[in-house]
DNA sequence: AAGAAAAGTTAGGATTGCCTAATTTAGATT
DNA sequence: AATCTAAATTAGGCAATCCTAACTTTTCTT
């Protein structure tokens, strides 16, 4: 079985893996806020386990099972993740966290049953796409608002879920999944970009700018 | 801060406790399932933060302190099963399980939501009372049916949680909270007790009946 | 290509919570 | 009061997961 610990570190490098190089020692550790000492620990007893494979100084890489873990735990996040939105009624911006707690502890019985409540949802409340029981999954059509240019237009898709305070900016300037936007200009010395949305005209920094993922029409 | 292994002991210390004798090491282990030596070693972990007083060969008593984390982390376990039964349509037969495991990790935030969408119950699915934020609890109203004679009437209060067969078995003679019943008659050789509910008259089991609470009217 | 810097691993240790086996204590029996 | 038994405790270990410090390997710079 895996521990909390197993799920935490597997879903961390199948994040990290998008793109399908190997992924570093370092990379993982700060991804989860330990050490590469306890990296390089934990790497070695989950290759025992066959769910990555691990070459030494090289990088790490997920097998097929360890693979199949990492979708599973993210379909019980991000299903948690819209239960307590929808269902609790819990601030978008403070599920991340909490579900990242309950994802190891909630039951399959439990979690089947929010999905039948939710209707079988395909997003989570941040817009990412929820993994089928089988770890099926949609791939992420979108770009970053960061790089589109002036003239562009489309439908926030996604947006970054681990920054509370990011996420309550987000809300107020109405740029949360389902809205629509159009690229007004990107100034040029600091990739700021000027938008419009629900009617009003917005200035967003870089930074903010590619934490929103836009599917453009 | 209290651990899970922590918040099952005290937990399971408070249960005990009913009556307000000292808790044997002995009766303790068989609780939890684990050895006694496990529970002498955690006794003295215990002790060091105020939550219980362990007199050596003696037996365990929870301070004032202790006394309130058990029931706070009673009123999690209670709402939680009412709310994986009311909103989430589990079985009541299984809710238990699964309480004994979320009790540790939903955050409080949650447990607040939970208690509002419930319109703040007083009881949980088997009819326990649900403690108060501040450890205020509605005292144990009711009499075994076991130990109830002929003639004798009145409303199920509650019934023991632990075993989901038996909880099944009590669904199916509808023998649960709110329930009214007549005893018609009690057999002296084992115990049997024959009652009236819901218009059918049923004979229960000794060990049955002394699951069973009874608020005589 | 040599040496320096960065990245990664190993060694050794802490903590938590459990176990078995050995020992100690309390309580009951004679 | 001595002895036996049952209950409880201590001693010594193990597995998981983290840490710091020391060492090794890879990669970058010159
Ligand atoms: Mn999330
Ligand atoms: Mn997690
Ligand atoms: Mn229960
Ligand atoms: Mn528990």
């Amino acid at each position: 079985m895996l521990t909390t610990a197993d799920q935490n570190y597997i879903k961390a490098i199948y994040r990290l893996q998008l793109g399908n190089e190997a992924v570093s020692t370092s990379a993982l550790a700060a991804a989860l806020g330990v050490t590469p000492a306890s990296v390089s620990g934990m790497l070695r007893k989950l290759s025992r386990s066959n769910v990555l494979i691990h070459q030494r100084y090289k990088g790490v890489r997920l097998t097929a099972r360890g693979r199949l873990a990492a979708l599973q735990v993210i379909r019980r996040h991000r299903l948690i993740e819209l239960f307590l939105v929808e269902i609790l009624g819990l601030p978008w911006d403070s599920v991340h966290k909490e579900a990242e707690r309950l994802e190891h502890v909630v039951s399959d019985e439990i979690l089947e049953r929010m999905d039948v409540l939710l209707g079988h949802p395909a997003v989570d409340p941040h817009g990412a796409p929820i993994p089928s029981h089988n770890g099926r999954i949609a791939s992420h059509a979108g770009v970053r608002l960061a790089e589109l240019d002036a003239g562009a237009r489309g439908t926030v898709s996604e947006v970054a879920d681990h920054d509370p305070d990011l996420l309550r900016y987000l809300s107020d300037i109405r740029l949360t999944p389902g809205a629509e936007v159009a690229v007004i200009d990107r100034l040029p010395f600091d990739g700021t970009v000027v938008i419009t949305v629900s009617g009003r005209q917005q200035h967003v920094s870089a930074g903010v700018a590619s934490a929103v993922w836009i599917e453009t029409t």
